[in-house]
DNA sequence: CGAAATCTTGACTGTTTGATAAAACTCTAA
DNA sequence: TTAGAGTTTTATCAAACAGTCAAGATTTCG
């Protein structure tokens, strides 16, 4: 651990104690982080300008450092908003459900959070990209326990026969790529399905194929009954 | 088709006529680009600078754009020499092939690619992040002929029952993302699997898990021969 | 109301960045 | 060897950039 406790919150500093948001406050750190949003997540983070921030939001630079004092704290403010929401669907797998009901509500949250937050994809994809430098110590322990502990529940259920046998952690890799591809790589994906094909309907397409995909790709093989438990109703 | 036919020589625009290059030349176009696609693979297109480049290519900036008269050329360059090689493998799958064998030896092409080739990889993905400002209509036109071209093999195939009837587009897609997500999302990748299985066998792995998900969740399945034409030898 | 707290702005600073000009240097081929 | 093509450097520029400051405007609340 260290100590780079920066949360984003330099109105603390000079208030001497802890204190309310104003409602201007709340208003114009949501505009901010609204349009920082669309340019970090476009641009990365040195790509994307203060300025351009500002204009998104709709007020002059100083106003915009008034409330952020830096750029980083921007960016920073994101980034851990987006850790939260972005791993919540992964935490919601049950043990104690039914393997392949689990894993299609899984893909279609996921393939749900492409589709409506398709800026907080990009930037996460952005931050990964460049190395993730900023996150990096997260992602080894947050993420990591997290994405082990559901890894073992797949094992569980692979062990009892239950899902098809494959490494759970690729698997898991599997499903964040797939869906998070149609929001990261969605001018590649409306291009070539063209005019016709790459209009709203693209998500239900998406999300049918990934069905079929990952659930008959892990639906557990017929085979003689001696030589594999038996499958549970589902 | 259109005219923006910067072929990011600009050498050309000094000499009277085309000539041959230099040994230096080669040389140090060579080592800019490939500082470039360090920079601009991990910052994208306005993140990295030009004396980052001229650092990285043991340059001094004046001197690179000798080579290289504005930033967007260098940028073009890659981006045109990208897309050449990163089509290549798409274009190899072979209508006279069988589709699983054909299937599995694209993907694992793809997959080397990704081990491979990790900042072409990153600079496509930046690339399109920002909405590919700069080849969208390339997307639009070549890229999606070609996809449309072999997502008809896939659905002969699939007519034919020799493979699982699913959305031969989306199918595409998958096979992109999952594979490029082990160049583009490589830290989390290694983040995830840990200093054990994060080391240079991942990529086996992902071969060994990429290849189950796929070939067995596209095989066809085992159907009363009445309802189904019988699947060829492989 | 009116004073304190909060918010906004214009003007500014130092730095980084993309790009240019011209002089100086190096290589190459006749 | 030497003229000229090709290469590199020094010096420089204007614009863009992150961030500061103090003064003015507005809101809040007793």
């Amino acid at each position: 651990m260290q100590a780079d406790d920066q949360s984003g919150d330099n109105l603390m500093a000079r208030a001497t104690a802890t204190q309310r948001k104003t409602r201007i406050q709340v208003e114009n750190e949501g505009r901010i982080l609204g349009a920082a949003l669309d340019a970090f997540s476009a641009h990365g983070f040195r790509g994307a300008t203060i300025d351009q921030i500002a204009e998104g939001a709709g007020m002059s630079k100083p106003n915009l450092l008034y409330y952020f004092r830096r750029k980083q704290d921007i960016y920073e403010a994101l980034i851990a908003h987006l850790l939260e929401t972005w791993l919540a669907p992964l935490e919601h797998i049950d043990d104690d459900g039914d393997p392949l009901p689990e894993l299609q509500s899984y893909i279609r949250r996921k393939l749900e959070m492409a589709r409506d937050f398709p800026r907080e994809s990009r930037l996460f994809a952005n931050e990964m990209l460049q190395g993730a430098p900023r996150i990096k110590r997260l992602l080894e322990t947050q993420l990591k326990s997290l994405v082990d502990e559901k890894a073992k529940v797949l094992q569980g259920w692979m062990r009892a026969g239950r899902l098809n046998r494959v490494d759970p952690w690729h698997l898991i890799f599997a499903i964040w790529s797939t869906t998070q591809h149609y929001a990261d790589f969605d001018v590649q994906v409306r291009a070539v399905l063209g005019p016709d094909r790459g209009g709203d309907g693209r998500f239900e397409d998406a999300a049918r194929f990934l069905e079929a995909l990952f659930l008959d790709g892990l639906r557990p093989a017929a085979v003689p009954a001696a030589t594999m438990p038996r499958v549970r109703e589902i």
